[in-house]
Formats: structure tokens, sequence, C-alpha cells
DNA sequence: GGTGAAAAGTCGCCCAT
DNA sequence: ATGGGCGACTTTTCACC
């Protein structure tokens, strides 16, 4: 599916997210035709799901992320879909997995306070659909964040 | 620092990262010029720190996401930025975050397999400076990954 | 902040190989 | 599948309101 050129592409757009296509075919040695045909293809098999714009959380006043480790009261479908849908529709949720071993699902979370935090536990997490309890740490420091995988 | 059509010109470019400089003007109703002139100012004070290319880790043979929860033998600054220093140069680890309460750090882990991480388990994470425990959880499912902020 | 315009560079898509 | 070339677009920078 994939070949070494496509793996090379992706590496270097992954270093180099703002390469043309001109520089980024130089860096893979290829003309750029094939290396914009090659690109193309990668985006709409869905290898490359899309580009995105970083932000600095803490200069837009969002400097506390919280982890949050949920527990269900029930794990019917209904439950389960009701709350992923919920999920996907709060934005200070950047990231939800669902787990296994004891908690069913972890929450990154952004938030602007740990007050706001508290209201936002209180008056949203705990009542999105089927959630029996949550437990929260906070962060200290965030070392690493990248969107880059190991290729 | 930020007034309403910086706010405006963000919310935009995290929706719609790809929109050229004309688009983008259009959606926050400003002429090219203006809008270049924010979106150049906003990468060079930091608020915008870059972007990224997304790819899918399913697709790259990257299907397991890891939670590892570590606990350090010691908690002199030495031994933490040697720790830092290494989890930097993992590509594998995604993310790291240094934690309030009974860890002391969480790092999200992506990986080809089980197996594959059973072997960077014992190999590579037990032996980072420091470390004198991990309890890994596996995700059972992706419900949400982004890197929009709640602006 | 807006307008208009022009230079440089890039993209997307022909073609021939 | 690669590389060349070209028109259409975009980015970037002006000067000026």
């Amino acid at each position: 599916m994939l070949d070494a050129i496509d793996l090379a592409l992706l590496r270097t757009l992954q270093a180099d997210p703002d390469l043309s296509i001109q520089e980024l075919a130089a860096r893979i040695h290829l003309s750029h035709t094939p290396c914009w045909r090659r690109l193309k293809q990668l985006e709409s098999s869905g290898v490359i799901r899309g580009r995105a714009v970083l932000l600095d959380a803490a200069e837009l006043g969002l400097p506390i992320t919280v982890f949050a480790e949920v527990k269900l009261r029930r794990h019917d479908e209904e439950t389960l879909s009701q709350l992923e849908e919920a999920v996907e529709k709060r934005p200070e949720i950047v990231e939800c997995f669902s787990m296994s071993g004891d908690r069913d699902y972890i929450f990154r979370i952004v938030m602007a306070s740990v007050e706001r935090y508290e209201q936002f536990l209180k008056k949203t997490l705990l009542h999105l659909p089927g959630v029996a309890s949550i437990n929260s740490s906070f962060a200290l420091k965030c070392v690493k964040l990248t969107t880059s995988l190991p290729i």
C-alpha cells in the first residue's frame, strides 16, 4: 500500500508541514508532479486525515490541563453512544479514549482555571449520560504534545 | 492583546486550516491585507505555534494507544530533566504530562501492537532515568482526538 | 482598518517520455 | 510512473486613503 517514497513523504511532511510541493519534492528526490500526485492520493485515501493549526493554550488563557477518569453506571450501547456524542460536542474535551481496565473513559480537558474546571465538572461532566464517577488529575506541566506519529 | 477579530480569525482557522488568506478574510469580513497582517502577527507572537499534518494511525499500522502512568524513584531536578529529555527523543511517546497526585507522569504512547508495547515497556520505558514503576492501560477506542482549543 | 496593484512564487494539470 | 512546462491562482509586499 505505502512504499518507501510515500513514507519519506509523510515523514518529511510531519517534520515540516509548511513545505511547498516543490520543496517537499526536492527533499524526497522527486520532481513536483509525482510528488503532488502522491500527496493527493494520500489525502484522498485518508492516510493524511487533514491539516491543523496549532494554537498556544497558555497564550489563549487556557493554562489548565486535566485528565478525567470516567466510570459509567451503565454500559449499554445506547448510553455509550449518547455519551460519545456529548463528548464530541464539548470543545473543552480535547481527547477521549474508551479504556480497558477499571475505568471506562479517559478525557483530556483544557480549561482557563481550576475554578472553571470545578464548575465544568459539576455542571457538565457529572451530568453526561451514564456517568457514575469521575476522578480528576491536574497536569503540572506539559512535557510533550505532538501530532507526529512514529513512522 | 487579542481582539474579537483575532479570535474570529483563530476560530475560523481552527475549524478550517486549509483556507487561503482570501477565503479566511472573507469569512471574518476583512479584506486580504489586514487579514494577512493579523495572521503574520499571530504567528510571530506565538499564539499560532505552527501547523501540522494529521495522519491516520490505524492506516499506518499503529492501531494501539496506551496510557502509561509513571512513578519515579527519585525526584531531583537532574533526574526530571534527564527523563524529559529522553521522552522528547522517543517518537512513540506522543504526549507526556507531569502530574499532581499519586503518579508523576502520564504518557500517551502509539504502537503497532500489544506485543511491541510489551517490548517497548521492558526495553525502553522501564529504563528511562529515575523510573520506579509503570502502570499501563490500553485504549479500546479513540472517541475524540482534536487539536482545536475551546476558544 | 481598506483599496488596488504588481512581483514572486506556487499549484494543478496538461503533455511527452 | 516520471519529469517538463505553462496558465491560473495565491501569497506577499507595496503605496496610499
